[in-house]
RNA sequence: GGUCGGAUGGCCGAGAGGCGAGGCUCAGGACUGCAAAUCCUGCCACACGGGUUCAAAUCCCGUUCCGACCUCCA
């Protein structure tokens, strides 16, 4: 008998079980990046959560409609246009570029879908022609559109705010608005700046229409999750419940978001000073493969606090679990089949439980090298079915060929060279000459390769 | 002012009334010519003060400290 899924409803404010609008089917929105500069490995690590849920739920059987945006189109993307002379629309895809390349190191799926806003004004149009038909939106004539935050029947659901103790906005421009809180659907073109017909006046879409128009035009009016970073609760999410239940959507039916990366405590973020990036990291030679496992350990509700030492201390962790496989491989004489334990599947269901699911791999390596040990390569298989099926499910299998390394044929030469090494190496240890032996292992090591002597054979392996 | 998190062993990081998650480090042992790898054993922690209970890291009350959001944010 196998578990249920359940997972943290954000507004519920409490873990429940998953029940699919379409049986056997499920819909999930990610709010992807604002492509206004590279991805830190906190916007990463919201892509590695969300991955990894979206994996569990095919793994169980679902058949999953995953959509994750790119707003190519904001304020900051202006600016930094300006501020490097380029068009907008090449800053926007020097950044998206930048986004998918690290996606892609991490072997973050590509979403089923990854809309643009800007290829979707006229849905976010017709969205707006919907809210103001109705009375919850208003265009007070300046070429602005705005919703009427008054006239909600619920508002700020999520954050579980009252409209009168938010704090106005001191730069509110009473102009036009009704209330300071209302927030623009829609911005007037100012000079210079991109803009796009409506029925109102040239203008650019606001921060939040986006997401309300996409969600509808791939998702429909309600759909299974949204997802994104716990800093998008207010304003982003509420402003797309508000927009899109105005408009008479049921929106999403459950909110999940992910938890920070912090340093020294404090939440990652550029106006801080204290964002790392991908690519930065990659460069001092970790692996993509490590860098996820470290940012997928944590629980995704959880702050996870960046260090390089734990970085590494977790890398050691993962590089055991590979040994594992490798010398699991090496004793069934196959690569182990894709396969998860029943502790895995129960961690996982219980809200997406990563840490206990490592614990059940850690448990599964353990019994693995015994078995290893022992002779028992029935066991050993099963094992490392186990444990390779529960990696694949956390992007984490070393054998997925998004992490495989190039230059197998450079591989032939060097193993023969080894070879030859080590079968020097044995005649030395055959006649006890064990100084010779050592010199040979001694110096190949300085050259990064490390020889083990098992009952089985010698074995060696890159450092 | 409003809303919401957090504090767990040397370190990372789960758990949410009873049975010591797991990992890393370290120490000892087994195995080994020696290493390495592996396995075994050990290191009995929950910010502080009260309370409830047969039993509290977990529930309640209070305190301290840290952090996030309140219209830029993953």
């Amino acid at each position: 008998m196998t578990s249920e899924l359940h997972l943290y409803d954000t507004a519920a404010r409490a873990v429940d079980r998953f029940v699919p609008i379409t049986p056997g089917k499920v819909g999930i929105y990610l709010c992807g990046a604002t492509v206004q500069a590279p991805p830190h490995i906190g916007h990463i690590r919201s892509g590695v959560n969300f991955d990894i849920l979206r994996r569990w739920l095919t793994a169980t059987g679902y058949e999953v409609t995953f959509i994750r945006n790119v707003t190519d189109i904001d304020d900051k993307i202006l600016h930094k246009a300006v501020h490097e002379k380029t068009p907008w629309w090449a800053v926007a895809m020097k950044y998206e570029r930048a986004f998918t390349s690290a996606y892609s190191s991490l072997n973050v799926l590509p979403p089923t879908y990854e809309p643009r806003a800007t290829g979707h004004i006229t849905q976010m149009v017709s969205l707006m022609e919907t809210l103001i038909a109705n009375g919850s939106a208003y265009a007070p004539g300046n070429g602005d559109v705005y919703l009427e935050v008054r006239k909600l029947k619920r508002y700020l659901t999520l954050s579980n705010q009252k409209l009168d103790d938010l704090q106005p906005a001191e730069d509110a421009d009473m102009t036009y608005k009704k209330d300071p809180r209302d927030f623009a659907l829609w911005k007037a073109a100012k000079p210079g700046d991109p803009s796009w017909p409506t029925p109102w006046g040239a203008g650019r879409p606001g921060w939040h229409l986006e997401c309300s128009a996409m969600a509808f035009a791939y998702l429909g009016e309600s759909f299974d999750i949204h997802g994104g970073g716990l800093d998008l609760i207010f304003p982003h999410h509420e402003n797309e419940i508000a927009q899109s239940e105005a408009a008479g959507y049921g929106f999403a039916k459950r909110w999940m978001h992910n938890a920070w990366v912090t340093t020294s405590g404090e939440k990652m973020s550029k106006s801080l000073g204290n964002s790392l990036q991908i690519h930065e990291i990659l460069k001092k030679g970790v692996r993509g493969i490590e860098l996820r496992w470290y940012l997928g350990s944590a629980h995704y509700r959880s702050m996870l606090e960046f260090s390089f030492e734990s970085l590494e201390e977790s890398s050691v962790n993962f590089r055991r679990i590979e040994a594992f496989l490798k010398r699991a491989a090496e004793a069934t004489g196959k690569h182990a089949e894709l396969k998860f334990s029943q502790a895995f599947a129960d961690a996982m269901n219980d809200d997406l439980a990563v840490p206990a699911a490592l614990a059940s791999i850690s448990e599964a390596v353990r019994l693995g090298n015994t078995a290893i040990t022992e002779g028992d390569s029935k066991a050993v298989a099963t094992y490392a079915s186990e444990v390779r099926g529960a990696l694949s499910i956390l992007g984490c299998d070393p054998s997925d060929e998004a992490f495989a390394s190039a230059g197998s044929a450079s591989n032939e030469a060097l193993d023969g060279l080894i070879q030859l090494a080590l079968d020097q190496r044995n005649a030395a240890r055959a006649r006890k000459d064990f100084a010779a032996a050592d010199a040979i292992r001694d110096q190949i090591l300085h050259l990064g390769i490390l020889i083990e002597d098992t009952p089985q054979g010698t074995r060696w392996s890159i450092q």
